[in-house]
RNA sequence: GCCCCCGUAGCUCAGUGGAUAGAGCGUCGGCCUCCGGAGCCGAAAGCCGCAGUUCGAGCCUGCGCGGGGGCGCCA
């Protein structure tokens, strides 16, 4: 936002290197800290190395001094007429090497107020780039239910594509369903031997049947100590059965077929209400069932390109030695197969496919994987082939990984049942908040606290997940989850909610021409200098792809915001000049917080 | 055997080459006659080890120690 002050400075430093035979190292400036005031600074230490290396013989920390004293005084200088005074700076400053520019907060508090409240809802948004990404999550298997570990996807995926896009990337999102394997078969042959027809109701309650059923028939396929010969006997039957159920939906056998479109359906009705409940537009469903046929064909088209090898005349697979192909001399992307001896595709293959798919039909230029770290590897060899076929694109082929939700008790495991499904802990949440809610909003309808309660659950259960870098992994501790007090969803909301009930006292808001042209406290420059750092820190997260870094600006605008509130009086203030100036400033903070919050999934209530 | 991730305060985590390493929880102490106390203000407490690169290292490189994950017919 300060991008031309900076300009000229910097050309006024560079005239300065240049008068005096100093090699100017890059420049990088960054707010000032400590300070309590704000501006912007930048050290000497790297131009003063370069002399060094040049063959002086000087101490660096005291030459980098040096120079920006120097510096300092040449740009006071108005003197020599090439190096004047700069517009909108009070005062600079040369200190342990650095040199300090304080922004005259007069220009910039009403310039920063004025983007703000001018752009509205689209303050931060970043300029279009003609660059399409596309962004894959939530992809959970069907035939299952929806447990907190796809919440972590679904949300961390939602966010990112929420950055990219306000970024100014064109951004599609897309979802992946995993729906055949044999894990859905083991689903389809027990509901139809033992439980047709007795599917529940209601949605979600129909899912989580569906993953009760695939627990209980996981348990009769499992082999056990100490079985009898009946019960050995018995179990392979059963396998038996689910393999052929399987060949059968492979050859299109109408009643398997139907059979699994019609479970498949519960599912994704189950995963829908969730997408809606998460505010979640998916623009591209690809099922990786449809995948399967284009995959077995460009498994032929990598055979004829030299770089797959076929090994199907030994009885083998056709592989990618993809070290060997990428000239890599050390153990990297190792060697995967592509196609099993029987002639059926594996993931790998899918995924290659889908990839394709993307580049081709989707015309995407990045593409944004979020899945689960230990599919690292999986991934980079589906983009190492990706390369060797030929595809620009697989160098902007990205990875999202994320560390997997486990329990105090151990890992979650869909086929053991020991899953924490999304949908309790939501109830939960939106039970706990409504045990508080009558004592601290008791003018709230019913209606209205039903609402809030779901707000203010989610905001809470979102914030969680978000608030740990996505590499990490995650214990799933329902209380800290839930927890609404400190660094948390519902802080960041509350100062939401208290900005608006200020502004709602106010009798007008006829603050479009109030200026700042009075003595600002500390807490008023922090919140402005904040509110200003919210564009670049969009474009950061943005093209970091890391959802944690919005958690974090958010949480420190909340925090500044909750620190002036209680540090300034706003209505309180006698002189009418200066309330109008901080009810603008608390607009532009509650327009920038519900910016914030809307990039991260969260809801901002304007009561709670 | 090889590859990837992680090691920062009692606990859970930020901080990816610059000034004085920051939060939350927990502990201790203050603040509701004052715009909403889901809040504010304050205190105690910390970079796994050893080398190296650099003017400067929590951050980069190497080695070691400790924890987690992965490695040709699962997804």
């Amino acid at each position: 936002m300060f991008e031309k002050e900076q300009q000229t400075i910097e050309a006024k430093v560079r005239a300065y290197c240049a008068q005096n035979d100093i090699p100017l190292a890059e420049l990088k400036w960054q707010p000032i800290p400590f300070s309590g005031e704000w501006g912007i600074s930048t050290s000497f230490f790297a131009t003063a190395a370069l002399e060094t290396r040049a063959g002086k013989k000087i101490q660096v920390p005291k030459r980098a001094q040096e120079i920006a004293e120097q510096i300092k005084g040449a740009v006071l200088s108005v003197s020599k007429d090439q190096i004047g005074s700069v517009d909108g700076i009070s005062r600079i400053e040369a200190v342990k090497g650095y040199l300090n520019l304080y922004f005259s907060t007069f220009e910039y508090a009403r310039r920063v107020m004025d983007e703000v409240l001018a752009s509205g809802p689209d303050f931060g948004r970043g300029a279009p780039k003609n660059e399409r990404v596309m962004v894959e999550y939530a992809q959970p298997n069907t035939h299952h239910s929806f447990h907190i570990g796809h919440a972590r996807n679904t949300i961390l995926g939602e966010v990112l594509a929420r950055l990219v896009e306000f970024a100014g990337f064109d951004t599609i999102r897309a979802s992946y369903p995993g729906d055949i394997g044999l894990g859905v078969i083991t689903v389809l042959w027990a509901y139809d031997k033992f439980y047709k027809g007795q599917e529940p109701a209601g949605i979600h309650e129909r899912g989580q049947w569906l993953l009760k059923i695939y627990v209980e028939a996981t348990a009769l396929l499992e082999k056990k100590e100490n079985e009898t010969p009946q019960e050995t006997a018995q179990r392979e039957a059963y396998d038996a059965e689910r393999h052929e159920m399987y060949r059968k939906w492979d050859a299109g056998d109408k009643y398997v077929r139907d059979l699994w479109l019609k479970t498949r359906e519960w599912s994704l009705a189950e995963l829908r209400d969730i997408l809606r409940i998460l505010d979640v537009k998916i623009d591209v469903w690809f099922f990786e069932s449809e995948v399967d046929e284009p995959a077995k064909e460009i498994v032929e088209e990598l055979v004829k390109k030299g770089i797959a090898d076929d090994e199907r005349q030994q009885g083998g697979a056709v592989i990618v030695k993809i070290d060997e192909k990428l000239g890599l001399t050390k153990e990297k992307y190792r060697t995967n197969i592509i196609l099993r001896s029987d002639g059926t595709t594996l993931y790998l293959t899918k995924d290659l496919a889908l990839a394709k798919q993307k580049f081709e039909q989707y015309h995407v230029d990045r593409s944004i994987y979020v899945v689960d770290v230990r599919q690292s590897m999986h991934l980079q060899q589906a983009f190492a082939i990706l390369k060797l076929w030929g595809f620009p694109q697989a160098e902007k082929c990205y990875h999202l990984g994320y560390g997997f939700v486990s329990l105090p008790e151990g890992a979650m495991s869909a086929r053991r049942g020991r899953v924490v499904l999304f949908k309790d802990v939501m109830d939960e949440a939106i039970r706990r908040v409504l045990a508080v809610e009558s004592e601290k909003a008791p003018e709230l309808s019913e209606a209205e606290r039903k609402k809030v309660a779901e707000q203010i659950g989610l905001g809470a259960l979102v914030y969680s997940m978000l608030s740990v870098d996505n590499n990490r992994d995650i214990v799933f501790d329902i209380n800290e989850a839930l927890s609404f007090d400190g660094r948390t969803g519902p802080y960041i909301q509350n100062a939401h909610v208290r900005a608006n009930s200020i502004l709602k006292k106010a009798k007008t808001l006829n603050f479009e021409h109030s200026t700042f042209d009075y003595e600002l406290t500390s807490h008023e420059i922090q919140l402005i200098e904040l509110l200003s750092r919210f564009p670049l820190t969009v474009q950061q997260a943005a093209n970091e792809y890391r959802p944690l870094v919005m958690a974090a600006y958010a949480y420190d605008l909340a925090n500044t915001f909750h620190s002036f509130y209680h540090a300034v009086p706003v209505m309180q203030t006698e002189n009418e000049e200066i309330r109008l100036a901080r009810l603008r400033l608390v607009a532009a903070a509650k327009q920038t917080i519900a910016n914030a919050l809307r990039l991260l999934d969260i809801q901002a209530p304007e009561v709670m």
